[in-house]
DNA sequence: GAAGATTGAAACCTCAATCTTT
DNA sequence: AAAGATTGAGGTTTCAATCTTC
């Protein structure tokens, strides 16, 4: 196992040159096919703006520049001709009226399809000189690379650090905001704990941790921590109140907080990680499994949560 | 068989959109890469144009140009900073002074140290993030859709066309080019048959017809052609004079214009296709086996062809 | 004060015209 | 005249400052 992650990495380094250099020839000839624009009246980003207006119907100035990755200001003069050109149209009626939504107007649309035709032949000539299984292994590897390059950038922003006394307002509403989505905000569920409100004093001393995801500076996203399991013996520590907010999840993050937790409860001279959790929770209870936490039929201890519907243990 | 065939367009029609949209997010993700460069002193260009010197050892301006795709206006100025700073060094001593051959210089190297230890960096964390299996699909996806749009681009510039009279030097001279490069020059070939220098004229008539394939306008850069087999009987015509000038081998366009050529052989009546070639032409060889010639263990006819050690023959 | 959008100055890129060497 | 490279004018993009609305 360990020999099969060593070749793994090494395969990786060797990797990473061939992606780069691929990537590079792929960009070149992609702009080698956008040429063509010149000739037709709109511009690149005006070209792009439409495509994305189309696939998105309504959209404002400041989320067009995200999705393209422009500067607001670009987008700002790019639309002014747009508009101009009656391509696209400012949807009134909106309540706040700093927002300007803008749609595809018809000439838009018109010149949209001859955009579309003219690429679509392109890529279409391109990918008929391949087989049908290379022809997946362009879609698929397209869709990986920009993938995995989007989850990189979203870590980036992100960072764990052990939670100090000022995050306690922000703790307690993360809990209190994640819980009721999932429907846990009856009794018998943490969120009514005395704890919620005090988390950082809660979690204080050494048989016990509570960790924050924070992004973009310091403004807190998520969190996790570990204390004794209640009635469940010195060996047995609890897994407590993992929670993300939407924004964060799905950015590997939580298997970073979740192994950190682990570490520094094993380091504490804990034996067993126990947890509960709701079964339909299912995101959270897939990343549970993946770092080898198993399934128990019924709960351990004594925590009060009879809320909770799935159990889990993992020796540390 | 046609079955599949129908299947496998169908497919690609529904890819085209989707390789569309993975690239444009792709290049989407690769922008936010690019966005560090800023602090780093150098421009997106001349860090590409860096990263290229390093690849290929020297290159002159135009050579620059192409490589990146980027104006060789673009490519002056860029050049002249780079030049200032000391990252490149026009390596004089050159024959002819029109040229001014450039090589990375040492504060260059350094330079290019630090870009690549981020890029490395930030490529390698996404890919960490994938298995070794979609690593490889990313690697060979993304190499597959640089060739194939290299390929695409390079047929457009090439165009199909029956034979003039005054192609007949041009022609004469590709053939006198390319037979040689194989060898070919001897007695027993077919650069030494006297129609050589008159191709026009000895593929007129309804049972003969010669093609020429032409770049970037009107330039002629290969051909093929059909007529009846010296003593073959009338049902049987033989492919002749099919050469290529290196710069048009690859490009997909011989496949084109053997097809054509056969084609236009059937509807001129004839069932068969004979063909004489030569063992260490291998391209062109894998090219005839793969529209379906097959290998005979002696030639037919009566070509005077003695030079010619492998023979093909193909029901039309 | 903050979010959404616009404007001025400067950097970068392209097209076309020009210069230099062959 | 043609190949290689440079310069002038104008379009596109970014950064920073500003304006408007909440």
């Amino acid at each position: 196992m360990k020999q099969t992650a060593k070749h793994d990495l090494r395969e990786l380094h060797s990797e990473v040159p061939a992606v780069r250099q691929a990537s590079r020839q792929m960009v070149r000839e992609l702009g080698f096919l956008d040429h063509w624009i010149g000739g037709c009246g709109v511009s690149h980003s005006q070209c792009h703006a439409l495509i994305e207006l189309e696939h998105h119907g309504v959209l404002t100035a400041g989320e067009l520049s995200d999705l393209l990755n422009l500067d607001k200001s670009t987008l700002s003069r790019t639309l002014k001709e747009l508009l101009e050109a009656e391509y696209v149209a400012v949807r009134g009626g909106g309540e706040d009226k700093r927002k300007k939504p803008l749609t595809l107007a018809k000439k838009g649309l018109k010149q949209l399809d001859r955009i579309h035709a003219y690429a679509n032949d392109q890529v279409h000539a391109a990918l008929s000189l391949l087989s049908e299984a290379e022809r997946r292994t362009v879609v698929e590897g397209l869709a990986l690379y920009a993938k995995a390059l989007a989850r990189t950038r979203a870590q980036s922003e992100l960072a764990i650090r052990p939670m100090l006394r000022s995050d306690n307002p922000d703790v307690a509403r993360i809990i209190r905001t994640v819980m009721p989505e999932f429907g846990a905000n009856g009794p018998g569920f943490a969120i009514n704990d005395p704890e919620v409100g005090q988390m950082f004093e809660s979690y204080s001393g050494d048989q016990a941790g509570y960790f924050v995801v924070t992004r973009g500076g310091d403004r807190v996203v998520g969190g996790a921590g570990f204390g004794p399991l209640a009635g469940g013996g010195k060996d047995v520590c609890e897994l407590r109140k993992m929670y993300f907010l939407p924004e964060a999840r799905g950015t590997g993050m939580g298997r970073k907080l979740l192994l950190l937790v682990l570490e520094r409860a094993r380091e504490a001279g804990f034996k067993t990680c126990y947890l509960e959790t709701l079964e339909k929770m299912t995101q959270a209870r897939r990343l549970y499994e993946s770092v080898g936490f198993e399934k128990l039929c019924k709960p351990l201890g004594a925590t009060g949560h009879f809320g909770c519907d799935s159990w889990y243990a993992k020796k540390l």
